[in-house]
DNA sequence: GCCA
DNA sequence: CAGTACG
DNA sequence: TGGCCGCTACTG
């Protein structure tokens, strides 16, 4: 029996949800995932490859570990990685994870505190209510997991295009009538024209998302509502297909049709092409990418006018001697500094340009800097058309000490999370609004961390520059 | 786990 | 807030 | 060595 590419990736999922289990790293698992999906998605046939004593290709996401691991594979047809994994973690328990509401952390603790291991195991213990009583679970929880072995939603079903397109048609019809609904559509893979779907993703518009995701759960096919809440929903019919509805405001409709097409992977590349910086121009216009940081500008640069730049934090150009960085479209950012000379660089604005420069300085033999600090964030400098930059440029501050507090500072406008910067930066204000914020020394070249003790990531630096968002879908960056 |  | 979920 | 998609959204 000739291992086919696809058993490799069947391989790589099994170990990804055992790790899980078993609380492994995320990433860990991640890498196992995207190792399948690669590996599920490739033509050459991996084991033919390696049985003719061919070298494999360089794949993504495909280390020496990974490779490793299907040579192993494709050579005894066996994973002793996975083998181990099998033993380490109760056999069926894995299938418990397909319930809609079971992820790895509740699965555990449903074998673990009630030797549950089997869906039979699991609907016997909901039905007797032994499920609510453990923490994380509740009533709500136990209920859909009867209902949904129940309806054997545990095995993956998926629909032919036409019969979901069926499904969707009449659904889209319901939605249209919901209150305030300007546009409705069906996403997904249905409006990917998969040759299976697996759920309706469908979208709307209307101002008011709550009252549409309502009218919504009370089409009267619904047999159950997993949620609704302001801009989502989902539920699942009576012939088991389940239906996710988003709604979003009329200006959002474009990006989060873009959105909610998807596919997921797409999705992922196109916010990590969102977070690139960019480091020269090529004749067409296009920007090249890289994701390194910060951005040395070392030859002439001039960024076109459609391109918007948005520092968020780190965000230094780096213009070396003598050469001159031209910026024709806007440049938005908070009270950074973002650029940077030697010698004879310079840098020149047209765009509309606001907000670019702190003037962050201190006198000498200062060791205190909080003051100093508290002006460097409050400080601005807005610059008027063609302006050199150079001339506000002051050099950054050099802290002495391992930790800064700053009290009674506020920030006004923006969300709570917004990014703010201090030269080279962290995140300055807490997402959630909390008061206190503080300052942390960081090492190396990045002289300060900013964070707020709650969501703080030590050293974490960000990416310089994001295309900045224009209008689009909430969160996305990609619109 | 992979990658820069 | 953690856990789970969505593309 | 430190990143890894999302100012994700919803539930209990």
């Amino acid at each position: 029996m000739p291992v086919k590419n696809a058993d490799i990736a069947a391989a790589f999922e099994q170990i990804a949800d055992l790790l899980e289990l078993q609380n492994a790293n995320p990433f860990r698992v991640r890498a196992y995932r995207n190792a399948a999906r690669v590996v599920g998605e490739l033509k050459l046939d991996l084991a033919a490859t390696i049985a003719a004593g061919r070298p494999l290709p360089k794949l993504p996401g495909i280390g020496s570990d990974l490779e490793a691991k299907i040579r192993e594979f494709a050579t005894t047809g066996r994973m002793a990685a996975l083998e181990r994994l099998k033993k380490e973690v109760p056999a069926g328990v894995a299938e418990l994870l397909k319930l809609p509401g079971l992820g790895p952390k509740r699965v555990r603790a449903l074998y673990e505190e009630l030797h549950v291991h089997t869906l039979p195991q699991l609907l016997r213990a909901a039905r007797d209510g032994r499920i609510r009583s453990l923490p994380g679970f509740g009533a709500k929880t136990e209920q859909r997991i009867a209902e949904a072995i129940e309806r054997q939603l545990g095995q993956v079903k998926r629909f032919k295009l036409a019969i979901a397109a069926q499904y969707a048609d009449a659904l889209l019809a319901h939605l249209k009538r919901a209150p305030g609904v300007v546009e409705v559509a069906a996403a997904g893979s249905l409006r990917r024209a998969k040759e299976t779907v697996g759920d309706l993703d469908l979208l709307a518009t209307a101002p008011d998302g709550a009252a549409v995701c309502r009218h919504f759960t009370q089409y009267p096919d619904v047999a159950e509502v997993l949620q609704s809440g302001e801009t989502r929903a989902s539920v699942v019919l009576k012939s088991g297909l389940q239906v996710d509805l988003r709604v979003v405001p009329q200006e959002s409709y474009g990006a989060a049709l873009m959105y909610f097409t998807g596919s997921k992977a797409h999705n992922i590349r196109l916010r990590r092409l969102a977070q690139a910086v960019f480091t020269n121009e090529s004749a067409s216009g296009w920007q090249q990418v890289t994701f390194a940081s910060p951005v040395a500008v070392t030859a002439n640069t001039t960024i076109p006018a459609n391109v918007h730049l948005k520092v968020l934090q780190n965000g230094i150009f780096q213009v070396a001697d003598g050469v001159k960085l031209i910026i024709n479209g806007p440049l938005e950012a908070g009270p950074h500094q973002i650029f940077s000379w030697s010698g004879s660089g310079a840098i020149f604005i047209r765009g509309n340009c606001k907000e670019v420069l702190a003037e962050w300085f201190y006198p000498e033999g200062v060791t205190d800097h909080t003051d100093y600090i508290k002006k460097a964030v409050l400080a601005t400098k807005q610059f008027d058309s063609y302006e050199s930059a150079k001339d506000y440029w002051r050099p950054p501050v050099i802290l002495t000490k391992p930790s800064y507090t700053i009290a009674n500072l506020t920030f006004g406008g923006g969300w709570t999370g917004d990014y703010y910067a201090i030269s080279l930066v962290g995140r300055l204000s807490n997402h959630r609004g909390a008061p206190v914020l503080w300052v942390k020394a960081g090492s190396g070249n990045n002289g300060i961390v900013v964070g707020d003790g709650t969501n703080f990531q030590d050293n974490n630096l960000f990416e310089n520059l994001r295309i900045q968002k224009v209008g689009g879908y909430p969160g996305d960056n990609t619109g």
